[in-house]
DNA sequence: TATTGTTATACTCTATAACTATA
DNA sequence: TATAGTTATAGAGTATAACAATA
């Protein structure tokens, strides 16, 4: 007979369609942005420019995306003045990029756009206790990008 | 002065940028997807039909998008024989969706693929109890989502 | 020559509006 | 008339290939 509980099949059976969950949790990101106007690689894009700016080839690597995918979200967020390109001039090939105050106040409403959309649903957990573990969990996996950047960069 | 501690502080400010944790998520999941060459919309369609049949209007609904939409999504799925369209006989305006073989064994592949690079990522964190509360969260966030629904569904 | 970024082009996902078939 | 779904069309994000400017 098997020791398992009921509650680690349950877990196995999320560990193989955990890419399910954060298929729908996307998507709710989606409708978040919806309300100010925001694709998900527009998000993206002014959450990196509010670290540091960067230049066009530093946004794809970044973004996982092609150079080309880059001007094309670029300039959605240029012509709403929310992200101003600037020439390098130690390097005039090179595009630097950086957020305007324009864009770094819709990027702080649609970090709260976002962030209330995804309360409204931990909030419709009945135990406050797992609300806390669900946001919990994103901020582990935040740390997890930051701890696989850095892996990464190691090896190359 | 005040009580609360640096954890507390890197919480609070977590729950404010939480979106865009969740819209990295989103794109390593699109990064797993590649493999099998399925989109992140085809991903959801997939996952949907392997829990029950369902007409367009349905998907449209559950997916959140505009029936257009549907119909687009599925035709690529169609082409590739992932999902077949079925005719209903109670009521010839609207159509069945169900998953074939090949489809339900495409999903299990992407789910295997998604799985793994986020496992690659979530095992970068130094501490494997770590890793475990990042999934654990996403288990509480499946969680949620059936809450979410539910509420709307009693609300309606 | 090699590198950086953009342009040209095509495919998918998204939407709205208009249409067809059915109820 | 009303409803279910598709077609027509347009805009954004993605890619590859080709190009211009610069190093």
């Amino acid at each position: 007979m098997s020791s398992r509980t009921a509650g680690e099949r349950a877990r196995d059976r999320e560990r193989k369609t955990v890419g399910r969950t954060a298929a729908w949790l996307a998507k709710q990101v989606e409708i978040g942005l919806g309300s100010v106007d925001l694709s998900l690689p527009q998000y993206r894009v002014l959450g990196l420019l509010d670290e540091s700016s960067a230049f066009s080839s530093a946004l794809a690597e970044r973004l996982a995306v092609r150079p080309p995918s880059v001007t094309a979200i670029v300039d959605g967020l240029v012509a709403r003045g929310l992200v101003e390109r600037r020439p390098v001039e130690s390097d005039r090939r090179r595009v630097d990029h950086a957020l305007t105050e324009n864009g770094l106040s819709v990027l702080k409403s649609a970090d709260a756009a976002v962030g209330a959309r995804l309360g409204d649903i931990a909030g419709c957990l009945d135990d406050p206790a797992a609300t806390e573990r669900a946001f919990d969990g994103l901020f582990v996996w935040r740390q997890a990008f930051r701890a696989h950047r850095t892996a990464r960069r190691t090896v190359q």
